[in-house]
DNA sequence: AACACGGGGCG
DNA sequence: CGCCCAGTGTT
């Protein structure tokens, strides 16, 4: 045999291996195919909200959020017209916030510009905030049944697998040889059920960690599986390790005309957790000398979180250590030692001769002297700087009105459950 | 190409 | 409890 027999009949297995992969995953996912609230209809605008949440959220955590999500906002108009901070409060806890804001941006986009209608051509649809290729992909495939692939990680490590791909899928190279190889294998007129089998497959059958391959319906023609590699497979360099960040925050009680309340602050509108609200909270110093991941000295702590308060313009006075909480993103590990602090009627003498604190984006803290910054005050006697700083004093009902970061609204449920606790006792 | 951007599940 | 999972936007 020469060496071009030998290509040619390679190529025809894997033309084989092709037909055969897309054959029976169809096959089986007619019969295993969840029940999913997107897939009760073929509407786009469900379509469309249900890809946005499952970027990077797995779908039993989705599906409540999108129920709530389509009842309050059951149209695309309705999204576009609502305020933003209804849209955040539907997102809290679902992460990424700019996939909410992103969101909404879009929503403005297709009812100006499109009457309402999502669109169903590429151009189009990609030029929407927060589609990007894969949610492009998604949208028109399953919505449409267009056949554009729609490459996510679960398609990247069926595909690895099944055809023994070893291209590192971390990079953006291998993210479009795995699009030609998924637009190939879509049978003609199933892109919307073929590219949900794909994802399906993913993530009930072709795990990353330990593949269910006797229940797989293409485990006879899967390369990695006959090579038994399949667990080493996609190959994916590794994320860097998060940087620890310490920080010092206080939970203020209300006294007097806020008893029974806690101040929140909003952070600033660009950045980590974009308008979000939540206890306000500091670096701590680095612990000189001091070993790892040790508490800084309470006195100290105190000392330190009352300065930051008198910079923020937070009339309040530290007393405790309440608890630690611990927030992970995937770059950075707060460890926010939590102090309990008690609001005084008036700011404090001061404790330096410096005037109002800047607040400095880089380091998101607030450091800094600027004697000239106003501080601008509400009629209930709340300050709001522009870009975040602004304070509200809140009671536990007056959660429901704004969104909060899980690790703040884990404090807060906290907190307000000691306070009724404590107000059992004392009847 | 590298980094910013949350939260949850699994073994 | 350490490890893993992941699209889009920005720079």
């Amino acid at each position: 045999m020469t060496q071009q027999d030998i290509q040619v009949q390679d190529g025809q297995e894997l033309r084989e291996a092709k037909k055969y992969f897309s054959y029976h995953l169809l096959e089986w996912y007619q019969g295993q195919k969840r029940d999913l609230p997107w897939r009760r209809h073929r509407n786009p605008y469900y379509i469309w909200i249900s890809e946005i949440m499952l970027q990077q959220t797995r779908v039993d955590t989705v599906i409540p959020y999108f129920n709530r999500f389509i009842e309050r906002f059951p149209t695309v108009e309705s999204l576009a017209d609502a305020p933003e901070e209804d849209v955040l409060k539907c997102w809290e806890g679902l992460g990424y916030y700019s996939r909410a804001r992103n969101i909404q941006h879009a929503a403005k986009q297709v009812k100006e510009l499109y009457g309402g209608q999502v669109p169903n051509d590429r151009e189009a649809v990609f030029s929407l905030k927060g589609v990007g290729p894969y949610t492009a992909g998604a949208i028109l495939s399953i919505a449409f049944n267009r056949p554009e692939p729609a490459v996510d990680g679960n398609v990247m490590r069926v595909l690895s697998r099944y055809f023994l791909i070893e291209d590192d899928i971390a990079k953006g190279p291998t993210r479009v040889k795995m699009e030609r190889l998924a637009a190939e294998l879509i049978p003609e007129g199933e892109a919307a059920s073929f590219n949900q089998a794909l994802m399906e497959l993913g993530a009930l059958v072709c795990t990353p960690k330990s593949p269910r391959c006797l229940t797989c319906p293409v485990m006879e023609h899967c390369a990695a599986r006959l090579a038994g590699c399949e667990t080493s497979l996609p190959v994916k360099t590794k994320a860097k390790p998060p940087r620890p960040e310490e920080r010092l925050a206080a939970l203020i009680e209300g006294r007097g005309a806020h008893a029974g309340q806690v101040l929140i602050r909003q952070r600033p509108q660009s950045g980590l957790l974009a308008r979000m609200w939540e206890l306000p909270h500091w670096p701590a110093p680095h612990g000189e000398g001091g070993a790892k991941g040790a508490r800084l000295p309470e006195a100290a702590a105190l000392d330190r979180l009352r300065r930051s308060l008198w910079e923020a313009g937070i009339s309040a006075r530290p007393e405790k250590h309440w608890m630690a909480a611990e927030h992970i993103f995937s770059h950075i590990v707060w460890t926010l030692q939590v102090y309990r602090c008690s609001e005084e009627d008036a700011l404090p003498l001061p404790i330096a001769a410096e005037g109002r604190a800047v607040y400095n984006a880089d380091a998101d803290l607030f450091s800094g002297i600027d004697s000239s910054m106003p501080i601008e005050r509400f009629e209930d006697g709340t300050a709001s700087p522009e870009d975040g700083g602004a304070v509200r004093w809140i009671s536990r009902e007056d959660m429901a009105n704004y969104a909060f970061p899980n690790v703040f609204l884990k404090l807060l449920n906290l907190y307000f459950d000691e306070q009724e606790e404590r107000a059992k006792l004392e009847q």
